[in-house]
DNA sequence: CGGCATCCCGCCGGATACTG
DNA sequence: CAGTATCCGGCGGGATGCCG
């Protein structure tokens, strides 16, 4: 850690947010745990596509070269006709995936939870 | 757990996707962490925009109560002139706060590596 | 097959002004 | 002090069409 100061200093948080909203993002979870399954193989870009539903080819393309960009995941092209193009999660990208999992356990433990309680507060506001 | 399938699956995944989306917004971790810091005593609504520093009264308002509406802030109204509120986490907020802080701490390990890399990216696509 | 370019709409989020 | 209301620019993200 020589960067600046500690994680939970004022630009820390800072940049911790701006890392959490391409975490956050609507694709990324989605991608990454797609190709986490798919391993040491990688994916193919439609079968990418395919796995995830419902998500765009831009979307796919766009999140895909933002990932790329941050280095969580190579992308690998195999020079043939049809063109092959590969993804897989580097090891920055795989080692993303731990607290990201983690993340995403407690969301689903407390789902219910978080579901009623925000029922609830609707229909507060709904009453008034 | 009662609800269908287990946290990976398909439907799941989404669901997860979703509270990131929350936990990944722009302002929500930095009020967390303010609110974190005030622990039992809470925080009263201008102490803590002045903490975050650069929200706007709006996007504070906002950011409040949706966590307030998803259960993890309370919000607690003195009735005295002029106006006190303070916000303080509730217990799942606090829970929220275990996972979210260990990506913080992977965020902020691994934030010069990225930003490496995405020098290292742009360089490449500007040669080009 | 795996993109990139374009159009377009909705909402995110900032700035400002007003209120109890 | 702690909001709500309004305006508005920017971009997230879907649909479609074209290209190597």
């Amino acid at each position: 850690m020589t960067a600046n100061s500690h994680p939970h200093s004022e630009p820390g948080c800072r940049a911790v947010s701006e890392v959490l909203s391409r975490v956050g993002d609507k694709w990324t979870v989605l991608i990454v745990k797609s190709l986490q399954a798919a391993d040491e193989d990688g994916r193919r870009f439609n079968d990418l596509k395919r796995d995830i539903g419902g998500i765009s080819q831009q979307m796919l393309t766009r999140t895909l070269r933002s990932l790329e960009r941050d280095g969580m995941v190579a992308r690998t092209v195999h020079p043939t006709v049809p063109p092959q193009v590969e993804y897989r999660l580097t090891d920055l990208g795989n080692s993303l995936a731990v607290p990201v999992m983690a993340l995403a356990d407690w969301t689903f433990e407390n789902m219910e939870l978080i579901h009623a309680n925000r029922s609830a507060y609707d229909e507060l506001a709904n009453a008034a």
